[in-house]
This record gives C-alpha cells, structure tokens and sequence, in this order.
DNA sequence: TGTTCACATGAACACAAGTTCATGTATGCC
DNA sequence: GGCATACATGAACTTGTGTTCATGTGAACA
C-alpha cells in the first residue's frame, strides 16, 4: 500500500486544522477533531506539532503571511486609491468569510502572546498599507486632509467588525461595495 | 454576625461575574474565580444559578438592556441626526471598554443558542435604532440618500470592530469623534 | 527473510474545570 | 434551649481534552 509521507501528513494536519479552528476558533477545537478531519491518530498530530498551541500559531503564521502578501499584490494593480481602498476590503471580507474563526481574538494568557504579537503584527502592516493608500490618496487631492493614522484605524476597525458580524449574524451581512461606499463617502450630503 | 441575605449575595456573583466575564471572555473564566471574586465558595454560586451557561445569560441580559435602555435615553436628548449618530457611537465605544470581554461572541455550539439569540435581538434593536436615525437624516436633507439598512449594517459592524481592537490591541484605538467623523464625512474630498 | 527506518496508533495518563452533595453554621422563632 | 429555615462550605466526583509512549506496521533494501 501507498503510505503518505511524513510532509503530506503535515500538510493535511494543516489544512484540517484551517478548517476547523476556522469554524470554531481555538477553545472549541479539539486536537482529536483536527486528527480525524486530517486521517490520522491523535497521537499522530504530536508527530509533527509540538503542541496545540504550535499547530495554531503554524498555521496562523502561514494564513496571515499569506493574506498579507495577496492583499499587496492586489493593491499594486490599482490605479487610483479609491479603487485601492476598495481592493483591501473587498480582499478582507472574502478571507474573512473564509477564516472567521481564527482572525478572532482567543486564547489569550496562558503562554499565548507569541500569536497575539504575530497578529498584531499583521494587523500593523495592514494599518501601514491602509495609511499608505490615504496618503497616496490626499497628496493626488483626492482624499481630504485628515489624521491619516487614525483613519486607518478606523477603517481596520470596520473590517474587524466584519469578522464579528459573522460570528453573531451571518445573515445581516454587508458588501465591500457599500462599505467601502460609506467609508469613501459618508453619510452627509455634499453641497452641490 | 451579620450574615448577607440571598438577595445580596446573587447580587456579589452578578457583580463579580460581570468584572471577570468582562475581562476574560466565557471559556476563561471559571466558575471557581467568579466565586472567589464575590467572596463565596464555588458551591455557593450553584445555589443562585443552574451553573455556568445560566449565569453567563443572565448577565448577558442585564446588561445588554440596561445598555439598550441607556442608548434609547440619550439619543432622545439629541438635536439632529448628527448628533445622534454620535451619541450611539460614543455610548458603545465608552460600553465597549468597560465590557469587552462579553460582547465577543463565545461559546457557539452545546446549547448557547440562547445566548446567540439575546445578542443578536440586541444587535438587530441597535441596528434599528441607528436605522431611524439614518432615516431621519435623510428626511431632513441632512444625510443624502442610501440604503438605510446597509448603512446601519456597516455602522453596527464599525462598533463591534473596535470591541475587537480592544481585545488585540488596547493602544491602537480610536475615538467616538474620529468614529463619526469617517462615518459622517467619509474619506473623499468634496466638491466646493 | 530479516533488518532498519519512517511513520502511525490509540490506550492511558494528567490535569483543569464544571457540578454535586453531605455537612456545617448563623438567625429567628417558639 | 430546641427547632426550623436559609445560607454556605469545599472535598469529591465527573468529564473533557491536551499530551505521552509503548507498541505496531508498511516500505525499501540486502
């Protein structure tokens, strides 16, 4: 018979292991369901992970290095910032619908700041990138003047929101079209 | 000795639970630590809750209607549709940093659908109330014509992100102004 | 066929945390 | 005091789950 080899069975923990604590975050994901879902034993997940903590700071490390590089590459192909701002949106919604589960904020104390750091981390480059396109944006005179670095909190804010609101909602959802509307536009009319 | 009523001491749990929950998060927080923040043993909660999950839901819904009843009370104070965006938005950023830990959605599965349900009829009251004020902005030609329900979908979805910046970043926030300023005004340079 | 190596297994262990319950103690009433 | 009632205790039980390890198995090669 055909046995996998030591890195197919790592790969398919991996990906096993996206799926499920993409579905139910840390705390509710067991080491034996990510095993079952990959084929293969309990004990076998301990072959290539040290832990549960190292299989999901592995594969957090590998969703959000990969997102990042993605979102970069997408923005580079736009041409004015607006339509730039609506690709990192519209990038951060898709994935989101995908890996809500692991964006979320768990696991905190307990030994877990390493994931918290790599999260933050990621979320400070998607700030820089966001704060990039703003400035971009007011230097052509597009964009108002404005507190660059808070708007772009503000808009990675919206997008955390996002996440939240398919953990609670799944229903009451919203386009990257009508947010990126709002963030672009406002709600107040414009004097003509 | 003056020994403290049921009454009081439901009321020490509650309390303690409040703090604890806020700042941990559902499967953080052990029963054990509630109790000894309220100063009573572990047995001692059992008498005045089922257990855990009862608890938690009946904390959940203090708090959230003493929430809902608290934002209704300001915003009928406010003057224009502005001003009372920026009432709500204040009022879930000030009860963002205060309870945390509680608004995160935790606990999915095994029967917490009660809990699922208390937050989404919340959400789904906050999202109405921001809708008539939408509504009444467009009414007075204050705020231009949109999709009322969209909008009110990304705003309540900009409220839950800063939850979330709250559990991963607690220095990079922002404030209620800068909130609705975006919200209100938008990025883009307007027409003079 | 025997040997070795890489990979796999799952029962068993450890430990944390929710829950129960027999027992204890204060208070008020007769 | 004796009794009843309300409240409180915390050891012990139960369960879920992370982790380990002695043992097993397929593949390749001599």
């Amino acid at each position: 018979m055909n046995r996998r080899t030591g890195k197919e069975s790592k790969e398919s923990i991996l990906e096993a292991a996206i799926k499920v604590f993409s579905e139910k975050g840390y705390s509710q994901t067991t080491v034996r369901e990510v095993a079952k879902e990959a084929g293969i034993s309990v004990g076998g997940v301990y072959i290539y992970f040290k832990n549960k903590e190292d299989l999901y700071a592995t594969l957090l490390n590998y969703l959000l290095k990969d997102f990042s590089d993605r979102t970069k590459e997408t923005v580079k192909d736009m041409s004015g910032p607006a339509d730039a701002l609506y690709a990192v949106i519209a990038m951060n919604l898709k994935y989101a619908r995908r890996y809500k589960g692991i964006i979320i904020a768990e696991g905190r104390d307990r030994g877990f700041k390493s994931c918290l750091d790599v999260k933050k981390r990621f979320f400070k480059k998607q700030r820089r990138l966001i704060e990039d396109i703003i400035k971009t944006g007011t230097a052509s005179g597009k964009f108002k003047e404005c507190n660059v670095k808070t708007a772009a909190r503000v808009i990675i804010g919206i997008l955390r929101g996002f996440v939240f609101s398919l953990l609670i909602d799944s229903t009451a959802l919203y386009s990257a079209e009508d947010c990126s509307n709002i963030i672009l536009n406002g709600l107040l009319r414009r004097k003509e």
